[in-house]
Order: structure tokens, then sequence, then C-alpha cells
DNA sequence: ACGAGGTATGTAATCGTTTACAAGATCCAA
DNA sequence: TTGGATCTTGTAAACGATTACATACCTCGT
């Protein structure tokens, strides 16, 4: 690697520059009061001279924390988790903290890579909104007072008991359905996610649920498995089309994959929600602008974010023992159905 | 901070443990076939048992080298970016390098923490999709050899000297235009983006030199500043039905705007192309599915991405004396106009 | 004039690795 | 048996900051 003798200036550099010792020089940047002014502008210019930045690698390693956090992001083609971030890093950078992003799928890096972002010593904590993660890597990594805290958002994983942030995405699917149900609806599907997802499983039995209550039947053929995306969305569009027997609403587990799954009908000269009403599940940016417009659940994605962030700061402040010992937060944040033009009373046929 | 006695194992106990020293330690971890079967074997047992994770600070003190590069993006709630940043993730992971996301929009740390970005310690390079970061803060900060390289991708800025991988935005809406064109509009306008950044000068300038090269005119009450989002298309949607005289066309400088654009005259009962023919740029995911399909600039963004990181491998392995000096490359990728439902011949009146 | 109390600075240990160098062990050819 | 190679391991010096502690210098009341 392009090494020769140039080097960046240390903190010794500046020290000498400015005629004072290291110590000094570290306390003007860290608590500028403590050092007479004479010495402070003396070690600014020094500063601005030597053209010195702070070796972040060194100060990490001495003070033993770096003032960033991390966010295990599962997809970040997927724009739901964007306002998630916003709300993170809103309350992080307010808390002073750096929010450093990383996306775990191309993770082969898994089990080499990974489990360092554990240790405390890359960043201060952890904010992990993939649910799929390997739950060893997770666990089986030393003493938990040692590592990072961590807290969990959106999704989550059963078996790594860790504070959570979520909504409640059985009820969330009870309500789509029922409003479904009001419209008129007895014949209702569902375009479901990766089943190995847990929002998916959750999202899918709040809607069996609901209609099993309201004495409808929960019919395997209609029930369609994509993965969240826009391209499952209109995969599963064409399943709808080639049945003879089909639901006249189907609720989604994402907004892409109802989006997906209208335009695909669109192009097929089906229109929503005149044939088929189409409820989504996230309330992106986009889910307004579509046409038509959305009706779908919308997800609090900004306070998610926040709730996050406050949490993890939480744990950050908390005795490591306490940490362990102590009982798991969760929060639950509410939910809520904004009708918009995709759902309507089924054709009258 | 819940500091107490409790601490990481460290390379010592591992060391203790397995009844060697660090440096045995060190080598086994980074270099296992240079140490003998059985101590490699009582290593790898030590570190299992201790639950060791190495020390990333203090590694990278020691080495001078993160093994992880950063990405500053401007605003990650922008689905732009991301197939541009699997591409980055693509080549750097194969690299052996990991990609560190960090949104500039929060970036109040702008003057304090913003610095540390560039100082080779917390990461080996740089990324930089924001064209509107503070220039002095990039070039003022001592000799450029020691500092972390740095390329910029999609968006640049002109006074700071680096390497470049974008596409020919310029070209791009002259096709676009034509295309419009083409089909026999007369009255074309523009959605422009926020007018400090290059991209919306270089898509605006492109267009207008279209027109001009065809003897159209380049009215002011056409061209329409937005700022690349949906609410912005939307907005500006009710400007253009304010106005007696109309523009028949409009390219725009981002799907977003285009979908806003469009999403909003459906409300209000104004139909795409039948009534107004509207031009996308970028290609997102959802281009596709929206409805219409969008007629848009297709941009290749995971082979920006790609181009970006095997830049910046690149710079990373060049002699620092060489790169300061040498030539700054600049690579255009190519652009394609996708022709979908959005566009059509303007209306007979 | 003296000591207490306060302020400003310097000294030096420390954080946890990596690695140049030295040294001990082993092996084999002469 | 001896003298290199070759392998394996240990010793100890970095890397560049922070901070507990010591020290030197003032100020001021008595």
């Amino acid at each position: 690697m392009g090494e020769n003798g140039a080097r960046a200036p240390s903190i010794r550099d500046v020290a000498q520059a400015a005629g004072v010792s290291t110590a000094t020089v570290s306390r003007t940047l860290s608590n500028p009061d403590v050092v007479s002014e004479g010495t402070r502008e003396a070690v600014f210019r020094a500063i601005r001279d030597t053209g010195y930045i702070v070796n972040v690698a060194a100060r990490n390693l001495r003070k033993r924390e770096t003032g960033a956090i991390a966010v295990l992001v599962p997809n970040i083609a997927n724009p739901f988790f964007s306002r998630i971030l916003s709300g993170i890093a809103e309350v992080m950078s307010e808390a002073g903290y750096n929010v450093l992003i990383t996306d775990t799928t191309p993770m082969s890096l898994d089990d080499h890579r990974f489990p360092e972002y554990f240790s405390h010593n890359l960043t201060d904590g952890l904010i992990i909104l993939d649910g799929m993660l390997n739950k060893d890597l997770l666990l089986n990594r030393g003493a938990p007072e040692v590592r990072a805290p961590m807290v969990f958002a959106c999704e989550w994983i059963d078996e790594v008991p860790r504070p959570t942030v979520t909504v409640d995405n059985h009820e969330a699917c009870g309500i789509a359905v029922r409003h479904l149900i009001d419209l008129g609806h007895r014949r209702i599907g569902h375009l479901g996610g990766p089943p190995d997802n847990v929002l998916s499983k959750h999202r899918m039995r709040g809607g069996r649920e609901a209609l099993h209550t309201n004495g409808l039947p929960h019919r395997r053929d209609w029930v369609y498995e994509g993965d969240f995306t826009l391209r499952s969305g209109a995969k599963i569009a064409n399943q709808w089309l080639a049945q003879s027997d089909r639901p006249t609403a189907v609720y989604c587990a994402s907004d892409e994959m109802a989006m997906g799954f209208i335009a695909e009908l669109n192009r097929k000269g089906v229109r929503v929600p005149d044939e088929v009403s189409v409820l989504g599940f996230d309330d992106l940016e986009i889910a307004e602008h579509f046409v038509p417009p959305l009706t779908t659940v919308h997800q609090p994605r900004v306070a998610i974010g926040r709730a996050a962030a406050r949490m993890l700061l939480e744990r950050m402040n908390t005795d490591p023992r306490e940490r362990v010992l102590g009982p798991v937060p969760r929060v639950v944040l509410p939910i809520t159905l904004v009708e918009r033009g995709s759902t309507a009373p089924p054709p009258s046929s």
C-alpha cells in the first residue's frame, strides 16, 4: 500500500509547534476552558498550521469508546428504512454520536468481520433492523456485559432477548382486514413476505385471526408468497389473474408488493380498486403519490427510529451488570390505517 | 458511562490461556500457517474459551489502516442511492473492505466531527455522493497525501479536483428533449432540481441546448424549480395547472419529481400522457411499476457504484505522492433512454 | 513572611494490538 | 560433530492519543 515516509501530523507535532506538552494540546481540544488564553491561542494556531486532525483510532483505544453507533440494515435498497434512519440520526447526532450504517446483505463478512461490530470498540452500540442475522453470532460471543449494547427495531429475533421497538403487526393486519370486511369484501387474500421473516409471520397471522373472528375463510390458495419487493408483487398479480376463483381484496405485507401488484394488473387491463381492492403496509412516501393512492397501514417510521435511538442511549448509560440482569424493555408504537384510493367495495357482480 | 471492572478479554488473556506469547496469538490470527499445528489449536481453543474478539481500535492504530471505507450520501431517503451502494458494497467486500454509510444531511457535525473522516484512521478511503459538502472542509486540511483518498460519484465539486464517476447529464437531457421533439412536442418544459446542485445545472443546460438546436423556445415560465422530491413534483403540478399557457411535455431532473407531478395531475383529473407527457430521470425501480410506467433516462446505478469502488481501490493502492501529482481520472458511464408509457404525442387540440 | 488554596502545565503510564528483531530448536549435509 | 538453513516462538518497541498525578507558580489573608 502506498506507504511512504509522509505521515499525518500527530499531537506531538502540534505540541512542539505550540511549545507545550501533548497533555496541554489534548486538554485544549477536549476542554478549552482549563488552559490559559495564551496557550489556547497558541495551540489552535499550531493546529491550523500543522493541519492536525485527531487520530480517532488512538483516541478510541485510550478512551475505550468511539462516539459512534452502527445500524445494521437488511437491505438499504428498501425505502422503508430511510425514515427510520432519519429518526435514529436525529436523536443520535443530538446526543453527539455518529451513525454508521451497514447493509447486512453483502455480508459474506459474516463469520469474520461481523463479530467485531459487537466488540465495543468499533462502535458504542448497535441498532439492528435485521431479524435474520445468525443468532449464534449474536449470542455466543463472550459475556454480554462487555459487549456493545444493542436494541432491535422493526424486526427482532425471539431467541435473542434484547430491547425492542416495534409496531403491533398482528393488530395492524387485523385492522386492515376489518377495513376490507367493512367495505363489504368476503373473499380476502394476502400477499405475504418471506415465510421465515418475523414480520411476515405476524402479519399473516393477524389477518388470519381477523378472518376467523368474522367467520370468513382463510384460503390457502389466496395467500401468495412474496418477498416484500415490487417484482414479487407483480409476479403475484399474474398468479391472481390465472385463478378462476379469486379474492376480491388483498392485504399486503408491504407497500412495494401492493404497488407491484397494482402496476402489473394495470398493465393487464385490470383496474384497482374497481375490480380488486389492494391494501398496503408501511405507508412509504410514494404510497400517497401512487396511482391510485394507496390505502395502507401507516408505520410511524421516524418515531420508531427515534425510540430505538433513545432506548439505545439509555442502555449505553446503564451499568453493564444491571443491563444484563434487569428486564428487557419493549416498546410497541401505534399504527393507523390510512384510507386512500386503492380500496373500495367489491365489484357488484 | 456504565464503566465497571469488567473488561473484554484481550489478546493477553488469550495468550495466557494458551500458554503462548501475545505475538503468537496475533500471528495465529493473521497468518495461521506460520505457527505449528499444536499451537494453532491451543490458541483457537483459548480464543473460544475466553470469548475473545480483537480490539479493532488497537489494531487500526497499530496497522495504520482500518479495512473500511466510508460512503457519504446526501440523503439516504432517496432510493436513487441504494443500487449505487449495492455496487460499491459488492466490489468493496470482495476486496475485503467494510463499507460504512453516512448520511450527510444531519451533519451538524460538519465542522467538528466531519474532518475526522478524512484522517485516514477512521476509514481508508471515501466515496462522496454529495456535491454540496463544504469544499473548504474538504480541501484545507493539511497535505492531501497524508489524507484518505477520495473519489466522487454521481455528484462532484468542481473546485475539488478528485477522481469522478458520473454519467453525461448534459447529453442525457439532450436525448430526453429530442425524444419529446420526435414525438411532436414543440412546447417543452423542465422540472429542475435545486439550482445550486451540480446535477440540476447540467440537466437544465443539456435540455436547453437541445431546444436551441432545434429552434424551440426555452421559456422561463416553463422551467419549474423543485428539489428532486415527490412533494416538489406535486407542488409543481399545481403551478402547471395554474398556467394558461402550458408546455405539452416536461422533462424532469428526477423520477421522484416526475411521479409526484403525475400523481398530483391525476388527482386533479389530468391524465398522463394524454394531456401532458412526462419524462423522468434515474430509472428507479418503481419507475417501471408506476402507473403509467415512466419513460425515463436510465442511469446504470450498480455500474456507477462498482466503478467508483474500483477507482477508490486503485487510488488506495497507488503511492500517495504519485496520487497527488498524477492526473485526476474521470469516468463517464453511458446512459440510455427507456421509453415507456408516460410520454406520447401532444394532444391534437 | 508564610501557608493554604487555586490555577496552569508537565510527566509518564496506559489503552490492546502488530511486527522487527533476536533467539532457541530442529534438521541435515559435509 | 559441526555449521548453516529453516521453523517456531518470544521480547519489546512502536502506533497516537488521554488522564491521574505531581509540580510549579500565583494570590491572598493573617
